[in-house]
DNA sequence: ACCTGAACACCGTTCAAGT
DNA sequence: ACCTGAACACCGTTCAAGT
């Protein structure tokens, strides 16, 4: 039986060079990851990741995009597993934030470290906006049952925005002792359900 | 009339060393930085920076350190010209923080890059520490006041500071539109407000 | 279209040797 | 004590040439 016929490669050398540069980011790090190392771990010229990637900043934003996306994705399903009232899914929506940041560390800091300028990749940007749209969706959700205080949702969710942000960043830099974490979680569970408690 | 005699060069290679590392830092970002062309800018051989630090992880460590002492300073003088009330103080805080991150954005991301192990410098170490401590004094002073909520001062504090943190993280990311800068200061003092105040 | 091989201009780190 | 110079083993990027 004969291999079925393939390019030059396996295939998809894109997403496998994306895979590869994954599993050493999380396995050693960013500073440990490089595009020859990759190319040498796929069996290929050390020359070929230049045809996906222009340049090893380029294949760094595919990877906080896959960051976003993911992160995105595992928010949304922890979302649909959430009870219905606003305190269960500000609940689900800490421990997404959290248990993201601590399952994926490395990725969060090169996400964490992208500038987001305007002239940044339309895929990239798309994928932050469907991240800030999902957290914000939250709060329209919590202002839509009365549990949430009133006004321009973007200004209500912005605060809440930054206390998940911050507490997945400190998460990831070692600044919070992990044994308190249940106890930190619902600290600021009680403190986001005051912050944007009706007037 | 003679020049002063200089050892080698001209006295402290460490204090220029680091010196010119925050500016590369500033102007081209951490990326562009690189042992060999702070040495030929400062005239002195490749090697020469190895006595002082012993290699490049070293030297960012030590940067990430200025940056949590010139932010714990940058705070501290910030408390001092602020009001009495904890409402007057929160406010100081936040431009605080936010005004430290938009003024040395290169900086802050090396600091928030940091890992702070158990095993870190005690001077990195040190310096996280009072520029925690900094930050809970202040909701230390609104317990006092009686216009924070009662309870363990660590406990009250930390979704504070991940506010902040947040905040000013997303400010250095470029998630936030500066011209609604002023909008979102205020929003987030309300918050935080809300957040801390009594049951 | 996709990849190779060689070349170029850089790196960080180490170490004997100099002053 | 502090620095130099050479050496080593890496990088990222580019580009003609191959399949």
């Amino acid at each position: 039986m004969q291999t079925r016929h393939r390019p030059y490669h396996h295939g998809d050398l894109r997403a496998a060079l994306l895979a590869r540069a994954e599993e050493t980011l999380r396995d050693k790090g960013q500073a440990a990851l490089s595009l020859r190392e990759l190319a040498r771990d796929l069996g290929v010229s050390h020359a070929a990741p230049s045809r996906h990637f222009k340049d090893k900043q380029a294949l760094l934003d595919a990877l906080a995009l896959i960051g976003f996306e993911r992160f995105t994705d595992h928010f949304a399903g922890s979302q649909e597993r959430a009870g219905e009232s606003f305190a269960q899914r500000l609940d689900a929506a800490v421990r997404a934030y959290v248990g993201f940041a601590l399952a994926n560390s490395a990725l969060l800091d090169l996400m964490y470290s992208i500038k987001h300028d305007p002239q940044a990749s339309e895929a990239l940007t798309a994928a932050v906006n469907r991240w800030y749209e999902e957290t914000t969706g939250l709060i329209a959700e919590g202002q839509r049952l009365g549990e949430v205080r009133e006004g321009p949702t973007d200004r209500v969710a912005l605060p809440v925005l930054m206390t998940l942000y911050g507490f997945a960043g400190m998460a990831v830099s070692g600044l919070l002792a992990p044994e308190a974490l249940e106890e930190q979680l619902n600290d600021v569970i009680a403190y986001i359900l005051r912050g944007c408690a009706r007037e």
